[in-house]
DNA sequence: GACCTCTGGGTAATCCATTACCCGACCAGT
DNA sequence: ACTGGTCGGGTAATGGATTACCCAGAGGTC
């Protein structure tokens, strides 16, 4: 593997020019850059990353630790956050913490490690071990979830607003016994958006009753069960606000086994607009997360506060948008 | 931040010893051992990633390199890398190459420069910079597809067969004007699922006219156009091949628009069981790729080649499996 | 007691790119 | 011709962990 001394040798400078000329330092004669240019292709030379790290302190590298993969809300996110990053020269690196406290640690601990100039993280509860990348100094945003006890750059969706809307829209539509099943207690997308559940029974004088709500993971399986749960109730909902999209393929799963239909049956509304939504029997009312954007806002905070470590917290709240289809129609 | 002289010092012992204590090396006497982990916990020392690094010529990480970190297929494969990798240690970091070969080669470089393990990829066309590692002597698998005119390691899905059961079960349904949506030409799977759809007819004396192939990109809105375009000619297919689950996205939704119910007017396989495919309605016969153990025999054959660069190349396909549900029901 | 072996652990070289610092050459001004 | 300034480019220090090499001291043998 080529060093910059054999290309320098190759172009008969010193190897200071050689770095200059290929980092694009204007104080080289264009003779040589062309010079430097030629031998370094020639030999097919490719910086140490690691030697050129070392010495600069930090590498051009954001990591995104997202909490699972296999839902289209991060992924959405991880194109946003790569679109701005590569814009200007960063690479980005996808860690998939698959809701596990435990993951999501190691993963900081590698980001610290390989001294990324930043991270941009979903955390997955409480007991995360962010306050080590401020502790350290090393620049990092949170999306979808704030970080408890923590005034740092965080990107949010008004997910409470969200969740009160479509638990209007479902009273609107004249379901009387509306249920919810969300995500774990202490995962702050998963309270709001049963907090903005209760608000909107309360303002429509509904009764709000624990036999109606279920929690479990942010996964299919989980709202699998919940739902079977639910619907095996003696007075069961004949209503359901679903936290995500994982956990509304495991719902309608359980309304497929029991033969229930969507809409005239069981009003339902799930957030995330995942592209199979309106492919489903009736097309399922969803509450549209700007899950690109909040990438590409994510990324750009995370640029400035790389650029500027002591600009003030900036926390950002975007719209979600309720998409009423025909499983909210009786 | 601290580093190891800072530990060292606090421990009352030379910097040697403090790596070999940490490293685990047997010729550490037990005591100091604690004395070292002791005074590295205090000052929350983090080894410099790109310092040992650089020392020690790589890193302890694989590059998983695809095509489009919104495609469950992909997303399955490496939760089966992950899985595999970490258990000896490795880490992995995902890089969406996003069907382009310039983003691919662009991750090809970074992964060369950081001087990783190994990398994995779903190579996006023959355009690809492959080369470049195997020049570099850095370890590589394919995966999905195999990397046209090098003998590597690769991991591969009997596609071409899976198509080719997927068009005799539409044959065996009673279809007769059988049609295929497929990927770009040059894409080996692309060029595979036809070769077996197209075989397939040959064997069951159907005649295959251009008329009823399209080619276009693995995603939902080229699928969708390809779609609309074959069902307003003259004489339609009443049935459709097609060759991944976002392209199965846009014909879905192009037959919503049309009003066609698939099944009993237009049967329909897709390639790759996605989470949703049982719940549109009707449920959606697919062939089931075996996303996930992919990802384990590659990453276990590219730890074999880090551990043994001079292996022969080994060749892995594994089978499909043809779920069959209503939409290829009359 | 002299000599050898073995073991744990220290010293310093090493990995490679970047960059602070310095120097020579050339130009302009007087 | 001499001074001062500018510019281009070289020399060598630097970043931090790993590890080759070496040495001190303990334990063993005759």
């Amino acid at each position: 593997m080529p060093t910059i001394s054999d290309v320098a040798a190759r172009a008969g400078v010193s190897t200071a020019t050689v770095s200059r000329a290929l980092n694009g330092k204007p104080t080289v004669d264009p003779d040589l850059v062309v010079r430097v240019r030629a031998a370094a292709s020639e030999l097919g030379y490719q910086p140490n990353g690691p030697a050129r790290n070392l010495r600069r302190q930090e590498a051009a590298v954001v990591a995104l630790i997202i909490s699972d993969v296999e839902n289209p809300f991060f992924t959405a996110i991880a194109r946003g956050v790569e679109d701005v990053a590569h814009e200007v020269g960063y690479s980005v690196v996808l860690c998939n913490s698959d809701e596990s406290a435990e993951k999501e640690n190691r993963y900081i601990d590698i980001a610290i490690q390989e001294r990324v100039a930043g991270v941009i993280l979903s955390p997955s509860g409480p007991a995360t071990s962010v306050a080590k990348l401020a502790s350290r100094g090393t620049a990092y945003v949170a999306v979808d979830r704030p970080l408890p006890g923590q005034d740092s750059d965080v990107v949010l969706v008004d997910t409470r607003l969200a969740a009160r809307e479509a638990t209007t829209h479902l009273i609107a539509q004249g379901y009387e016994r509306i249920g919810c099943i969300t995500g774990p207690s202490g995962v702050r997308t998963a309270d709001d958006r049963l907090a903005g559940y209760r608000s909107a029974l309360k303002s429509a004088h509904h009764r709000s009753t624990p036999k109606l709500v279920r929690r479990t993971e942010y996964k299919a399986a989980g709202a699998r069960r919940a739902a079977l749960d639910l619907i095996s109730q003696p007075e069961p909902p004949d209503a359901l606000l679903v936290a995500n999209s994982a956990m509304a393929v495991g719902v309608l799963q359980a309304l497929q086994e029991r033969g229930i239909r969507p809409g005239s049956q069981l009003g339902l509304v799930a957030f995330d607009d995942a592209p199979w939504a309106e492919l489903v029997d009736p097309p399922l009312t969803v509450v549209a997360q700007p899950a690109y954007e909040i990438g590409t806002v994510a990324a750009r905070l995370l640029l400035a506060r790389i650029a500027d470590s002591n600009r003030p917290p900036t926390a950002t709240t975007l719209g979600a948008r309720l998409i009423k289809r025909a499983s909210t129609h009786r």
